[in-house]
DNA sequence: GCTTACCTTTACGTTAACGTAAACCTTTGT
DNA sequence: ACAAAGGTTTACGTTAACGTAAAGGTAAGC
């Protein structure tokens, strides 16, 4: 037997942070596919993982549309031979994009790393002055 | 004299790819006070810069009233003691966020390697089934 | 003087990603 | 029996970040 371990929708809800609505939205645009035991949705440790994506695709500054795309490159199905190529070009371009958020990140951090000294530095001037 | 190089309008939309109503539109929420020639707008360095941290804040997911908050961290200017703390905190949460970011950034790189290698084995496999 | 290529303001339109409310089932505890 | 706590659908509202005209001013080149 597989993993049966299942979660409702409000479970899904807490862990990961976001409102149930939220997450029925995203089914509505065909990114998640639950199971129904009668109206309610149940959802397996796959569907969990679905969300995971999309919500670190969100942090990353994707789209939902975007994060969609990624998530079938994930998955190891309908791959004809005609697709690949045009699959290719995608991936590799949004390496390259990704590339460049690495290097706006470090630039930033060290950004704030100076300003926090800076605030620092001026907090302590003020206290000897006191 | 100081750096007195200026800049266009559309100068600065080709160098950044972006349109001039989008820099206008910075300007409109206040990010951007660029002096004018009469009625046509005339941008320094400085505006360029602060054009580019735009920018780059955009291309972290950052929104726009977010990176006005940041840009104004790095200005060395009206830091009245009271409100260095807050700065502080507001600056480290930032920090905080990047470096999930970060986190997130690097599994996706792997992932989207893996991806891409998958795309290549099949393209092979097709390739030698010729 | 006329076109071409810039610049300007004003203002309504658009898309993504939900929020929010209404109105309604269905268990489950007391 | 009934209220409380979850679940459901349907549908209109909202915000950010511009896009996209419309309507016009100005300076350069022929």
């Amino acid at each position: 037997m597989s993993d049966s371990k299942t979660y409702s929708i409000s479970d899904l809800a807490k862990e990961f942070d976001v409102t149930t609505r939220a997450i029925r939205f995203y089914e509505d645009k065909g990114m998640l596919a639950p199971e129904r035991k009668g109206q309610t949705r149940i959802y397996t440790p796959a569907d969990r993982t679905k969300l995971k994506l999309i919500l670190r695709g969100k942090r990353l500054g994707l789209t939902l549309d975007e994060s969609n795309d990624l998530i079938e490159m994930y998955d190891p199905s309908g791959n004809n031979s005609d697709q690949l190529q045009t699959l290719l070009n995608t991936i590799r371009e949004r390496q390259v994009y990704l590339r460049q958020q690495m290097r706006d990140l470090e630039v930033m951090m060290v950004d704030l790393q100076e300003s926090e000294q800076r605030c620092l530095d001026a907090m302590q001037e003020a206290t000897e002055k006191t």
